[in-house]
DNA sequence: AAGATCCGATTACGGTGTGATCTGGATGTG
DNA sequence: CACATCCAGATCACACCGTAATCGGATCTT
């Protein structure tokens, strides 16, 4: 059975190779083909262990997406937490680098990622339904913003179509952190005043618990 | 010549095909042969008018995108005027279907459409610097959100990986349209409260023109 | 009319995902 | 210990893809 150990090929060690080819040549670098070879196995395995090759981009997002939430503290507001968290996720985004995997795979860490923030948002006094819909409208964003920025350079050579002197479309690393720092300020003020106004006809209504 | 002119083979007529070939089918249905035995002709053409499989998805997007800006008209505000424009250009983002489509290719259509937007603001007061970044603002939002909205079923066949039933992930299209709805809204608003308050600055420190 | 020139068809090459078939060694059984 | 069984992985095969090279014929020029 030693030898048997020796020569098993476990699920995770090919998603590690995959994620090593993806990193080092982005997504279409990683084929079963590449896989295999990097593992010096035949393709086959591979379908026995994953199932397909879009399965396996699957296990590469499931990888680069797994614990996306940043630990909450007691000692922060729904807001500030909501801001660390959007910023945690974007930098994460980041390191996925391909728009595919952001918006198609990956939905599952999505939702996963969205919990600690909608149970913040209930300690602070939100609404149930309000809750997880401002968590969806965050989610929704970040994860939109990420698309977008990682299709400014979706893998390694991009031809640049835009030329580089006067394009107002083009936008620097700096305005797009200021562009996203504003975008979700915008959203967090937004959901705040819309709970502050619910509470605020909750309590004239006399339904407060 | 009248012989040369029958055969004779323009570019749009090949982005018709292409386009045709990828609504029956998604993108990935659209390939050099696809098109090029639709229009009964080899793929070699296609090199010499297109290039390249990129530029004809490239062209897909633009002929998809073109003229995407609705008319402006005059009795309406610049935040009137940005709710039409955003929801206008998120119904287009709907008909192009694939992320890939709408974050890599068609950034031309983009700036193309958030010229009417910008004027509009100016018009209305904005400064210069404030207008082109709201406007940045809109058009990152509106594209992720089509992209992330694109997301949920790609294509055509695409498996569900989520179990139906209890899903916070899942959310229907009426959720959808709010949630989009609920976005720009938030963002309008911080766009006019920062753009008052500037505004106001700008007035008690005497600078006014 | 003869030659040059260009355009598209054919062919070809290397790559992909994925199924079918084969094969060798580990395992269970007498 | 010898043999049968079975399963995992290798090899091959197929259909598709993007794209370059070659080739042949129609058109334009002189």
């Amino acid at each position: 059975m030693s030898k048997a150990n020796e020569f098993e090929l476990r699920a995770d060690e090919i998603v590690d190779a995959a994620v090593e080819i993806f990193q080092e040549g982005g997504l279409d670098a990683v084929s079963m083909r590449s896989v295999s070879t990097r593992l010096g196995v035949s393709p086959v395995p591979l379908y026995s262990r994953i199932g397909n090759r879009d399965a396996l981009v699957d296990a590469i997002a499931d990888r680069i997406l797994e614990d996306l939430a940043p630990a909450s503290t007691d000692d922060e507001s729904w807001d500030e937490y909501a801001m660390r968290w959007s910023r945690e996720l974007r930098s994460r985004l980041g390191k996925a680098r391909d728009s595919r995997l952001i918006v198609w795979h990956g939905r599952e860490a999505y939702v996963e990622a969205s919990r600690p923030l909608v149970s913040i948002m209930r300690r602070d006094g939100l609404a149930a339904d309000a809750a997880v819909q401002a968590c969806r409208l965050l989610i929704w964003a970040t994860v939109g913003f990420g698309a977008v920025e990682s299709g400014a350079q979706p893998s390694n050579t991009r031809k640049p179509r835009t030329r580089p002197g006067g394009d107002p479309g083009g936008v620097d690393a700096a305005e797009v952190d200021t562009l996203f720092d504003l975008h979700v300020r915008y959203l967090i003020e937004g959901i705040a005043r819309d709970a502050a106004r619910a509470a605020e006809t909750a309590e004239t209504h006399g339904a407060g618990r």
